[in-house]
DNA sequence: ACGAAAACCTACCACACCGTTAGTTTTCGT
DNA sequence: ACGAAAACTAACGGTGTGGTAGGTTTTCGT
């Protein structure tokens, strides 16, 4: 038997048991292309394929480093999210900054566009229920509308929230303007300034001044 | 492979030059079963295939009414314009009576979430240049902005914006918001109030009562 | 009731898809 | 410098794709 009955958590998500001084970068390199295949492609029609040949290496190759095609999604909406928490710099206590880390990672992704498109043709992709991120999104989009209720809870407790404007409403609104914006940016990027839009969002809602 | 632009339709929509009693309705059988399909895989994944079947006939006897599946698209795309603007009934004289209809017609998109879906894939789908809808929902949108700028600007001009607040802005934003919230509540149903959501807004930068 | 056209169907084409198998080359700890 | 594992490649299997070719059945104006 060549098992080694060694059945640890170490399973997580493709990652390798062992790899060589290349591997790192070479996963990441595959992730970049992946990105760049399904944001223009989305999920379903973008093939392992067109991945392998932007790198230079072979179908075969490519799932030797990602088990399957699930699996490279599987890491990409992980780095993705990995990504966006840092440049956003989430603080869960502080309504203020939690807002002001949204503007911030939205100024960060007009640089973007790739990621964006990837967030965009995923999220509505995913709408179908056997989609395999589908459980994914509805996940992160209960956590995103959590986050923003706290935010605006925290500026209401301040009494910095306009009259007659319900936290929750303002998280899902926000969470949706944020969403509706980048499908009319990725369309024509000359159509809508993201961040000047939800600036002036915020403004029209708060009596703070973003 | 090769997709190109949506033809700028001369015969009006692939419409058969002759036909018998029963083609009408095998039409409509077709675009519903159509419409189901590119709803929920998106127009890249959705198979003729399967589209077929669905009604219980044969590819090719699909492809005897519509000549190609990039036809097929157009006529989707086409018969859901057609229904979405007499539901909503656009007035462009009056912005109190288009934003009026915009809520008719979110209260009426909750009533059929294929028809939702299929914009929501569709329209992200089509942000890639060479997706066959690109240019569609390009134009589309330009003219979308443009009926909520005129809506909102007849609002202005009668005092009923609120400070601060600019009609191509709240153009804008209002279909963002429109679009937003339609990925959150096919993502989850009980997660937006679609309509509600809409009201609130409207009410928050207009001095009207929605 | 005839016949032309519409409405199908079966069979096929050339290609693309994901993933497997079995082998070869490269890395690198020992 | 040996050898085991990692990092690949070439080839293929089985399924699905949009679309075509050519035949058969159904419709329906005349």
């Amino acid at each position: 038997m060549t098992e080694t009955a060694l059945s640890t958590a170490e399973a997580s998500v493709g990652r390798a048991r062992g790899s060589y001084a290349k591997t790192e970068s070479r996963r990441r390199e595959i992730l970049a292309a992946a990105i760049d295949v399904f944001s223009t492609s989305g999920y379903r029609s973008g093939s392992m394929q067109e991945i392998a040949d932007k790198i230079g290496i072979t179908k075969a190759g490519l799932l030797h480093h990602f088990r399957s095609k699930e699996a490279l999604l599987e890491a990409v909406l992980t780095l993705r999210d990995a990504e966006s928490w840092a440049t956003a710099g989430i603080v869960t206590d502080n309504g203020r900054a939690t807002l002001d880390g949204i503007i911030r990672l939205v100024q960060h992704n007009a640089s973007v566009p790739g990621l964006v498109a990837l967030h965009a043709v995923l999220s509505s992709e995913s709408t179908d229920p056997t989609h395999p991120a589908h459980a994914y999104f509805q996940q992160r989009y209960n956590w995103l509308r959590d986050v923003g209720f706290q935010a605006f809870s925290d500026l209401q407790r301040q009494g910095k929230l306009r009259e007659g404007v319900a936290a929750s409403s303002a998280a899902r609104q926000l969470i949706a303007l944020l969403d509706g914006l980048q499908v009319q940016w990725l369309l024509d990027k000359t159509s809508v300034d993201m961040t000047a839009e939800v600036k002036t969002y915020l403004n029209a809602l708060t009596t703070e001044r973003f």
